[in-house]
DNA sequence: CCTTATCGAGCGAGCGTTCGGTAGATATTG
DNA sequence: CAATATCTACCGAACGCTCGCTCGATAAGG
């Protein structure tokens, strides 16, 4: 079990976190990933003209969408911005909602292959393994933000289909932690009564980054910074505190 | 300063926070102060008849935007469903924007007013006072759960006005959090070290909770264990923990 | 009988989508 | 290799439809 030195060295480190040495997917990856996935719906052959004018189409997608929402955006904005015609738009996508699903699956899927995959040594252990979940997701998100945000904004309010891909989402996102911090209980590293309901609180506190991100932005809030206090906002909730059990006992008083 | 067993006894008391004495706001007194506040643009003048009328019209509005989106509710839609004529429905206002400002402003101000008059005793200390506004503000929405899933869904996406308008509102809530926090750091009951973050994460905790409450209701997850998780998780963030102060000391193993 | 409250057909604008047309690249042929 | 045929990628006017909103007619009540 932890002891009081190795749990403060824990969230004193948590400070010093250090940057992602993997990779993270570019738009570019994206857009060559939805149009291997679309192949049936997008009527352009050729792969060096389909995939720049693909991926310059989302872009705006994304771009017009997060700001005053996708319905709001109309195919004359978007003809605009990406300087094609609405016709030839139509060869991209049958249709606006397909647009719309587009993107979320991407994202959605994306989310899943990277969570799922951590590298060997941070599984070790619990602690380390959730941080990495942590601060993996929030890293992600600030590569991504647009496409976040526009997943985020978009996932509610759509018919019962896009809502489930939705929903099925974020329980994935979320048993992750579960797994984890459940393992974490199991091996006696966290709490054993640690909240049930603490997987589930995790991911509005990473959402929370890419959402407002313009206000921790007006802030100067870093993401090391975020990261490093969500992660001591979870390791506290469900690392076992000393002073639970020292009820009792004499304890010099505190400067 | 706050010593262990006292922590112990406040984590555990956080289980029972007794139900708020105080009743909460109905949606009918909200469409009262609404009439009052737009006596100009609703040109109808017997509050017997404006007053039924109003509250017919919001709460149809909201019902009809949460699935869907406001943008995505016509006033065919609205018109159907309240049994009034297009026509009939602007002698209540003078624009679709009007109406979601009128919902908007509401809400932000009934925040305002609710967790800016907390109860004599709960603001003697920090922790209590703390736990108030946490359980306040949920229960606050639990009442209202259609119309606080309306604002949050709909405060984005919205012209400069509206949006200033919901942060404003979002920064209100956030100082209340962050002045009993640091009165709680500057009275030694809160670890002076208390991340300045924590105040702006409390907010996602919060609205979890009704954008979400689908997934609790299935999970069976009340009311009061979702407070009480929250209210754990965030004392934890800010109380001391005697660990940090026992750096070095000789201490016996703990079974 | 005038005031107040409501009705509902209808307006112009803008929406997503379609489709006949075309310029340029590419393939085929003599 | 020039001439022709085919295909690819895109254009943009036009269609059917729905939108927010208006306004003259109408009904109800004191």
């Amino acid at each position: 079990m932890t002891n009081p030195t190795q749990r403060a060295a824990q969230l004193a480190s948590a400070q010093i976190w250090p940057p992602m040495a993997n990779t993270m997917p570019t738009v570019a990856q994206l857009c060559h990933s939805i149009l291997a996935r679309h192949q049936d719906t997008i009527s352009v052959r050729k792969p060096n003209i389909a995939l720049p004018r693909l991926q310059r189409i989302l872009e705006a997608a994304i771009d017009l969408s997060n700001k005053g929402g996708f319905q709001a955006m109309s195919l004359r904005d978007l003809s605009r911005e990406t300087g094609m015609s609405a016709g030839g738009l139509y060869a991209y996508f049958d249709s606006k909602t397909t647009l719309l699903k587009m993107i979320l699956a991407e994202v959605a899927d994306l989310v899943q292959r990277v969570l799922s995959n951590p590298p060997e040594d941070v599984t070790r252990g619990p602690v380390t393994h959730l941080r990495w979940l942590i601060d993996t997701h929030l890293r992600m998100t600030e590569a991504l933000l647009a496409w976040f945000t526009f997943a985020f904004m978009e996932a509610k309010n759509f018919p019962p289909a896009e809502r489930r891909m939705a929903i099925d989402s974020e329980m994935l996102t979320e048993s992750f932690f579960s797994a984890v911090i459940l393992r974490g209980i199991e091996s006696g590293t966290f709490r054993p009564d640690t909240s049930p309901l603490l997987p589930a609180l995790i991911k509005p506190l990473l959402q929370e980054w890419y959402v407002k991100r313009a206000k921790y932005r007006r802030r100067g809030v870093t993401l090391e910074t975020y990261s490093a206090e969500v992660q001591q906002v979870v390791l506290r909730a469900c690392l076992p505190e000393s002073g639970v059990d020292l009820r009792g006992l004499a304890r010099p008083p505190i400067g």
